[in-house]
DNA sequence: GGTTAGCAGATCGTTCAACAATCCTACGGT
DNA sequence: ACCGTAGGATTGTTGAACGATCTGCTAACC
């Protein structure tokens, strides 16, 4: 997406939700984060603060702000004296993200019951349409929500919050990584697996499915990551 | 605390920080920070902007972005319109904290070594020193350490985050509470117990005593959170 | 030739003053 | 007692200004 594509996105975002949200800077915020998602804006990137500006509609102190709260998502990196950068994973953080993964999904998967599994089992046909329409960036969207459905048998708002947090670094990731077809596609069938060994009452095998699962793509996008840095 | 002995208060922790940490927000929000932990400000209170632009030697965007930090931080509460409050736990936040807590030290301290061991025996040290000089919340800060070393094991950056912001907002509770030193001490030795039993060798049994400590405050945290709201 | 000092230019950090938007309270009508 | 409405207080947002800091370039120096 070229830089002037990216202004003209930004403005029908706004548009979309000045008077719909809350503070200026909230709207704001929602439309960076937005266009950093469908990947208007690369990992690596530097955000100046003029040029956005104008697209935003908002004065500058309010764009800072809508900074912070960006930065405190982990979306973007706030650099002293030398400005915003669109958040690039290390392979540090891969590491550490899956670490986590590792540890809440593993215990939550022990935690589901039957009406966390139909929340799982619909995340998965979400992602079989999406295969279907080719729409691999939907094929991956599915997937981190069949993981957070995982995570939602805890009941734990604050786990929830957590997990938004860790699926939206991972997205981040996923703009980095090349066909995106390759890395999705194949992790479908494998959440498939996962919902019919649980709900099939083999709680051990599905969680030993889910922890390969987890290995096998975190090794897969350390692969991506540790080559180029 | 008086408003007056605040505000001094405030003045001294400004001065000491200013040319140390780094921009003029977080060093307002430091200062935001320590006086909330030592009880300065008590949950539910409101923080008037004009109120503290003096103290603080900021302006008032600048306080603003300090407050921003704070709130994403929930150790204050931004409603539109109507200011930022000191934040006050209600008993769900207090299960939740507590069911986030349960899942993620049990699995840690099933996967701590000994430097962790160390780590946490240190910390029961230090409350023990606490204890001896009657420095009630001092001993509630030192056992927040020790489940912060039981984390440490996992070696999860995020993780050690997450912590941080839960041990934080346990703290905010602890406020509410009435006496520190009936609720603080008695956890001392059984922090303790935890600690030889993992070192030990006995690793389940070690859980075990953790689950049981973790469910015994929370029921008491809960008492004192349900009888006025 | 390579290294370092210093000089712009660009951008960020912070302040200030003003105005608009919103909320709270107290007053008065019914 | 209830309700709507002014008025004051506080927050939300803006725009311009100035100092501080980084970046890259030039030029002097070894």
């Amino acid at each position: 997406m070229s830089v002037e594509d990216a202004v003209g996105r930004l403005r029908d975002l706004v548009g979309l939700r000045r008077r719909v949200h809350g503070t200026a800077a909230e709207v704001a915020a929602d439309a960076l984060r937005e266009l950093i998602m469908e990947g208007g804006l690369r990992p690596g990137d530097r955000v100046v603060e003029e040029s956005l500006l104008g697209p935003l509609e908002v004065s500058r102190n309010t764009l800072r702000e809508a900074f912070r709260l960006l930065a405190h998502e982990k979306l973007v990196e706030h650099k002293v004296n030398r400005g915003v950068f669109v958040r690039a994973l290390t392979a540090d953080d891969v590491r550490d993200l899956f670490t986590v993964r590792v540890l809440i999904e593993l215990t939550a998967l022990r935690r589901s019951r039957e009406a966390d599994w139909t929340a799982m089992s619909q995340a998965v046909a979400k992602g079989k349409a999406c295969a279907k329409a080719h729409d691999w960036l939907g094929v991956g969207t599915a997937n981190m929500r069949f993981h957070k459905a995982i995570v939602a048998s805890v009941g734990s708002a604050r786990l929830d919050e957590l997990m938004g947090q860790l699926t939206a670094e991972l997205r981040l990731g996923f703009h980095e990584m090349g066909d995106p077809r390759a890395f999705h596609e194949k992790y479908l069938t494998r959440n498939a697996g996962i919902v019919d060994a649980v709900s099939g009452g083999d709680v051990e095998g599905a969680v030993g499915l889910l922890h390969e699962y987890l290995d096998d793509a975190k090794t897969e996008m350390l692969a991506a990551f540790s080559s180029d840095r």
